[in-house]
DNA sequence: AGGGATCCCTGTACGC
DNA sequence: TGCGTACAGGGATCCC
């Protein structure tokens, strides 16, 4: 279990970014397996040659995907590599020659002897290669919805999609059409912070509510990158190296155990088929 | 359009 | 020790 979101994403692009890759990609090898399947992954199969002799630029992240565009030396249209992590996948920083982890499904190796590995036990993430036009116009990134960190993701913003959906709130914050980067670990440490329980019905949250549910959010996320992730089981950076967010979860992985806020046992109860723990006293 | 079920997949934990 | 099994969980897709 790796458990990937906004903050843990953001890391693996800042690490991606500071590693400062600019050398042109020598090769790229993709394994033979299929990751995510679906219309929108299709044209996975294809591209991968395209992006030999190319140059590494922007690395950017929308919601829980990495995009990093390779530019041609011969005056076509940019390329990017479309990557999401699942729930099992890393990005490792190797050197050429370097012996492959088990599970790794694509490795760009570039002039300067390094390579970046995507490894991914479960197969749960994706990859593809397309324009970055292509990217936004066809699928996937244009279902997503606001960034929690920007403007448009307010309290007004939250009560709207809330307010017709009778679904847990819980799962409604997982929904990536509503906001786009938030898993399981931050959906349940948000309610905390805002005094609401994960199976209340969306549309029961209060403009208030509404307000503090934002303002959790985006405080939560925030810190949590400023910690570089959360490292619950096997999260690492591209580096290898932990986030530092565990020590601030209050409810995720410790039901049953004692609130931090009021000493009260906290709860586990499961929603769609996905836990989420709570306080009986703290959360209404 | 919203919501629920189903499927994808393997490492880990646990019972016997 | 080794084997079988339940479980975890993001997201695409299908169906109502």
């Amino acid at each position: 279990m790796n458990l990937p979101e906004l903050p843990e994403v953001e890391t693996v692009c800042e690490v991606l970014r500071q590693a400062k890759f600019s050398a042109a990609v020598k090769g790229v090898w993709r394994s033979d397996f299929n990751l995510r399947i679906g219309k929108q992954w299709r044209r996975e199969q294809e591209g991968w040659e395209q992006i030999r002799g190319r140059r590494p630029q922007m690395i950017a992240r929308r919601g829980k995907y990495i995009l990093w565009s390779f530019a041609s030396t011969t005056g076509e249209e940019a390329l990017e590599l479309l990557l999401h992590l699942g729930m099992s996948g890393q990005i490792a920083l190797r050197r050429r020659g370097q012996d492959k982890a088990k599970h790794t499904h694509l490795s760009i190796d570039f002039e300067d002897e390094r390579r970046v590995d995507f490894v991914d036990p479960r197969r749960f993430g994706g990859l593809k290669v397309d324009s970055p036009e292509g990217h936004r116009r066809r699928g996937i990134l244009k279902t997503l919805g606001p960034e929690p960190l920007s403007r448009a993701f307010g309290a007004k913003y939250l009560q709207d999609k809330m307010c017709k959906r009778s679904r847990a709130i819980r799962d409604t914050l997982l929904d990536q059409r509503i906001v786009a980067g938030i898993g399981n670990i931050y959906a349940v440490e948000a309610l905390f912070a805002a005094k609401v329980r994960p199976q209340r019905p969306a549309q029961s949250l209060s403009a208030q509510e509404c307000e503090l549910l934002v303002k959790a959010i985006k405080a939560i996320l925030r810190r949590a990158i400023a910690k570089r992730g959360t490292t619950f089981r096997d999260y690492r950076d591209p580096e290898g190296s932990r986030g530092d967010n565990q020590s601030q979860l209050k409810v995720y992985g410790r039901g049953e155990q004692p609130c931090r806020r009021c000493g009260a046992e906290l709860k586990t109860l499961v929603l769609g088929g996905r836990s989420a723990v709570y306080c009986p006293v703290c959360q209404l």
